[in-house]
DNA sequence: TTACTTTCGTGAAGAATTTCACAAGGTCGT
DNA sequence: ACGACCTTGTGAAATTCTTCACGAAAGTAA
């Protein structure tokens, strides 16, 4: 089966689970079976050959996949294989910690740009980068030709962040700032939100009292 | 229909939304419709009513839900009309950033104690809260009643600390290192995974360029 | 009271996702 | 080269989740 144009949201996140249990394999020249696959990230062996022959089919029967090829195949997948350009807007708490992250520097996600609209903020040096004034935003993700942006702003700033990234052509937005962004469809925005993961969980737990 | 035992994930995601878009409302002897509350949220009128048929029905045919009835119906759904007694292990850039999050302590979650391994940060004082050593992690959470504990350490430690966690009677996990924890059922875990959201968002823009 | 409007609650239909099961194709040892 | 043994890829079945459609309240106005 060939690239399909409806991929489920639960296969991209599990795609992302099998990349990197894959990373962990130090045994690059190895192969490794739908079932090897499945015990790490707790899924089935099925539901991994599944979501893998969406994108074409690229193990061998009787052997499994090869690491390496899987690895590279499912990077490519992913956009993983190619270097991101990345602006961070919010240079709070949330925002050092995402910027410090080790994992996004080393998965070719690259911060060009800062934003914050703290005048005490502004100018501050991190790292290789300084601290901008949302003044200069359209022009600076123009200038830096920024793919991704992450809003980690309180919720009465991001529509309006979010609006302007998008007009200044930006491809994808990150958004941590606990509201649904009203964006064009053509522009994906992954949310993540803290008090409702929290929320979640309380849930899961009130509920399997309920059940006791 | 009566509380049913399996309330899908999505549910309890869309119902954090409508108690987030509750909050909003200040008039609170108003009422509103699940057609109101469907167009915030990007949902359908069907969808919530479906949502919050799930535990019972509490709206008033004709005229909708009376927004404090249902506010306060979904905070006892969802576990936040009381509060958690929260451990955070992992004094860390992410430690840190969820230490200071306002949204977490004005939802009943409260901070009781911090563990990091590192000598240098033990002793530290964080607000009301003292730095402890990993080696006091168990008579504390029991000592001090811990219900929930925050996992903001690198992959490597988690699986040891979870373990630990929940053999000292935690009652649910929120993990933000980049595995899978392997622990008994009774206790949830819930997963937020930076690296993967971004994935997500760069298979979406690469995706979509696929199609035009 | 009665007609009219609104909106809930919900079974049934429809869509999406996961699981099953097995033929096809490949490896390995002899 | 052959047979025993694996493991993939994939239709079909089963399950789960969402949408539809409509009867049943509840309020309002004359």
């Amino acid at each position: 089966m060939f690239v399909s144009r409806k991929i489920p949201e639960s296969t991209v996140r599990r795609l992302s689970h099998y990349l990197r249990s894959l990373e962990g394999f130090p045994d690059v020249g190895g192969t490794v079976s739908s079932e090897e696959l499945a015990a790490r990230g707790q899924t089935t062996a099925a539901q991994v050959r599944k979501d893998l022959s969406h994108f074409g089919s690229f193990g061998k029967r009787g052997l499994g996949y090869r690491v390496d090829q899987l690895r590279d195949r499912l990077r490519s997948i992913l956009g993983v294989d190619r270097s991101w350009r990345v602006a961070l807007v919010g240079a709070g708490r949330i925002g050092l910690a995402l910027f410090d992250y080790p994992a996004f520097r080393s998965r070719g996600y690259d911060w060009v740009a800062i934003f914050d609209c703290d005048p005490e903020k502004i100018g501050q040096v991190w790292g290789d980068q300084v601290v901008r004034s949302p003044d200069e935003f359209e022009t600076v993700l123009n200038d830096l030709d920024v793919d991704l942006v992450i809003l980690a702003i309180p919720a009465d700033g991001a529509q309006e962040m979010a609006m302007r990234a998008v007009d200044a052509g930006v491809r994808g937005i990150l958004n941590f700032a606990p509201i649904r962004l009203n964006v064009p469809p053509k522009v994906p925005v992954e949310d993540v939100n803290l008090v409702m993961e929290l929320e979640a969980l309380s849930f899961k737990i009130t509920q399997g009292e309920r059940d006791a």
